[in-house]
DNA sequence: GAGTGGTCTAGACCACTTC
DNA sequence: AAGTGGTCTAGACCACTCC
């Protein structure tokens, strides 16, 4: 019984821990447990801490285990889903919009944003942060930008800044006609803001969701949201969306 | 001149590696231009090479670079625009479909695919291999569930497995009356097969389509779709999509 | 065979949370 | 103060591509 394993694909360690790892977390664990620490895990599997490191970050990208530092490794709650295609055709602001406005200001935008609204490359907009929490946690950041042109009622009438401000913007934004708006969903890594706002660290894999909200032929608004990759999964249908484990190794024949 | 930066908020080496090594990319950079090895490249910024690849790791995830063993590391042209939401209500393999048949054959589904399905945890169904091209690339592999049920003039009658017997699937599938479908995105790591189909590594960054197709008050059909998380941008409005770079530091008061 | 990125090691120290 | 995960180092060897 000494070579059991067949050498014919050596497949890294750290990919056969993960799975060795996740078989475990299926079997033998259940949501919110503890882990033991990464250097006794190291020790019991006979790899070096790093590699086990590797193994635990697959895992934590699947959404199947969370890490916090000077706590520990805990067994993940399966991924909440959240509606991202719903308020289809509704301004940001509308009644049930699921996003808590935070904080609003005029800025000038990222030279990406200002090509998508055609604005000049130094012109400030209505920049309005908000929020979005399912299930008590914080789940998404938002950076929406308003071309000034697309609100033209709220020239300084208003507060200079603060969640009033935004509310404000988005009170008005609401009088245009909303003629469509397009998406995209794209991976990134969180922004050491909001990274900070979404309990992560900087670098985090996150979910970002680009909607363009189309009045007068033109971009009158532009959201860039910010999901929580590990905990989210963005559900684009009316009913709550599917949820399959796309990990298991296996297909059987 | 001696202490320039502030000791205050000592972010890690890797990140502010990153952050330098970004602006690299967008002034001294163009695409498809090869950066200097991990060795040189370790030792210009006075950094262990693991330190270096984690810089490298941030910015292969956001889709700025393209690592190939044995190459070299590139610089990524920006991400293509992949539609997800358009062909709304129609079944795969509809004319205007994006994918391409590979495989199909009976086989017993995972376990939660079994549940979305509400067949039998032991009963086989019609797994339906596909692939999609974007740009000359393979961009994503997909796995069609669809429960005998779904197509009951199918038994037996074509070949046992191959693109023609996917192709017959998709043929019968068509007949049935679509009601409604819905969809889901999640972050995910490739399978090991996936990752070959891909291109990549085991475990690398996926985007995990999940979408139910509705007939019948049923769940008629499930299609898992994994998409390289690196090169693609879903987009889910007619139009191709914003591309915005979401990256950027700064943001200008 | 030379050069590349990918894996792995064994250690050290740091930042953070909890007691 | 003790214990956790996060960062970093300096090396080694492996798998792959290309010449």
């Amino acid at each position: 019984m000494g070579t059991t394993q067949l050498e014919s694909v050596p497949e890294p360690k750290y990919w056969h821990l993960r799975t060795v790892l996740s078989e475990a977390l299926d079997s033998e664990f259940s949501v919110g447990e503890i882990l033991p620490n990464e250097r006794d895990l190291a020790a019991r599997f006979g790899v070096a801490r790093a590699t086990l490191r590797q193994a635990l970050e697959q895992l934590e990208l699947e959404g199947r285990l969370q890490r916090r530092r000077g706590v520990g490794t805990t067994v993940a709650p399966p991924r909440v889903g959240v509606a991202v295609g719903t308020e289809q055709h509704a301004w940001p602001g509308a009644p049930e919009d699921a996003w808590q406005p935070v904080d609003s200001a005029m800025e000038v935008p990222p030279a990406a944003v200002a090509a998508a609204l055609e604005t000049g490359s130094d012109d400030t907009v209505h920049t309005v942060r908000r929020s979005r929490t399912s299930h008590g946690q914080l789940v998404a950041t938002e950076l929406l930008y308003i071309p000034a042109a697309s609100v033209p009622d709220l020239t300084a009438i208003d507060a200079p800044s603060g969640a009033a401000r935004a509310r404000a913007v988005l009170r008005e934004v609401q009088h245009l006609p909303l003629e469509g708006q397009d998406r995209a969903v794209e991976l990134g890594s969180a922004r050491a803001d909001d990274a900070r706002d979404l309990d992560r660290l900087p670098g985090s894999p996150v979910l970002v969701v680009t909607t363009r909200f189309f009045a007068q032929g033109r971009t009158a608004a532009l959201s860039v949201a910010t999901y929580r990759a590990d905990t989210c999964r963005l559900t684009f249908g009316d009913s709550p969306g599917v949820e399959i484990h796309h990990t298991p190794e296996q297909r059987a024949s």
